[in-house]
DNA sequence: CTACAAGCTCAAGTGAGCTTGAAGTCAAGG
DNA sequence: CCTTGACTTCAAGCTCACTTGAGCTTGTAG
């Protein structure tokens, strides 16, 4: 087995697009080194860094904050364990949050739906005077964003 | 409190931006009638309809999934709490799934990426050789995807 | 009557996350 | 030698869900 592998095995390995990883490459996800044709090379830990790239978004953090988040790794020595489960200890409050949004929402669709109270200013579900929080795509007016008082 | 309301006040009633409000009716999700001068004004039930789709945007519909389902709404009359929740009725399965896809993550976190086995092909939270099934937006390579076989 | 806020339409812009296309390079096989 | 295929860069395009801006009309308060 290589050494290191080329962005075509890379992406299948990954199930990631070559065109996603040149795009990550862009954003500073991920790097390669080159070969002398100028083509890209990737060291196997490569995988484990678009695992944890893509394990992320779908947690829900955009590639920006991915960014952010593996740029707090230790640059010039191999991530340990410790080194990424630093990383992503902050994630479990916020899958958390979702899943508990997720829980009203579907307790809403028996609830408030099923019972006909479906209304932005009667419903427990709905948050009725408040401005946009913007935390995400779509409107966010329903509990689980933010209250301003 | 008048019968009907002017753009403005819908938007503040439920949160949504007068330009989304416009951009809806553009893609046939409400609809208003309008008085003399052009102005459009509201019947109090398009909030109720608005609550709806920012429900569903929450549950994860895209707008065009939403139009499709309220276009199955009766057009001449009044729906009824039991035409709302018939819509409703298949997202219980979709919240379900992305929870469990989030409970998932969620383990992954400690016993994968704490246990540093955080890797695409031996990890029981990637799946290996899969091509995209876009599903939403994100490489969607994490199980809760359908994986071909 | 004059401001000025609020509404209108239509076109273009935004940002996230990529994909696609054009034009060119490089190595291997026949 | 020539073709094929994998690779390169760079620019442009795409989807989604809106927002913004230009240019114009309407409604309301003083």
């Amino acid at each position: 087995m290589a050494e290191l592998l080329t962005i075509s095995e890379v992406a299948k390995r990954s199930g990631v697009a070559a065109s996603a990883l040149r795009f990550y490459e862009d954003r500073d996800l991920i790097s390669s080194e080159r070969a002398g044709s100028g083509h890209r090379r990737y060291p196997r830990s490569v995988l484990r860094r678009i695992a944890f790239i893509v394990f992320a978004q779908r947690v829900g953090l955009t590639l920006t904050e991915i960014a952010g988040e593996l740029s707090k790794l230790p640059p010039h020595r191999a991530p340990t364990r410790s080194d990424w489960s630093r990383l992503s200890s902050g994630w479990t409050s916020r899958i958390d949050e979702r899943i508990a949004e997720l829980e009203r929402l579907r307790a809403g669709l028996t609830e408030c739906i099923g019972c006909g109270c479906l209304s932005l200013d009667r419903c427990k579900l709905a948050n009725p005077d408040d401005r946009a929080s913007r935390a995400g795509p779509g409107p966010r007016y329903w509990v689980g964003d933010p209250r301003p008082a």
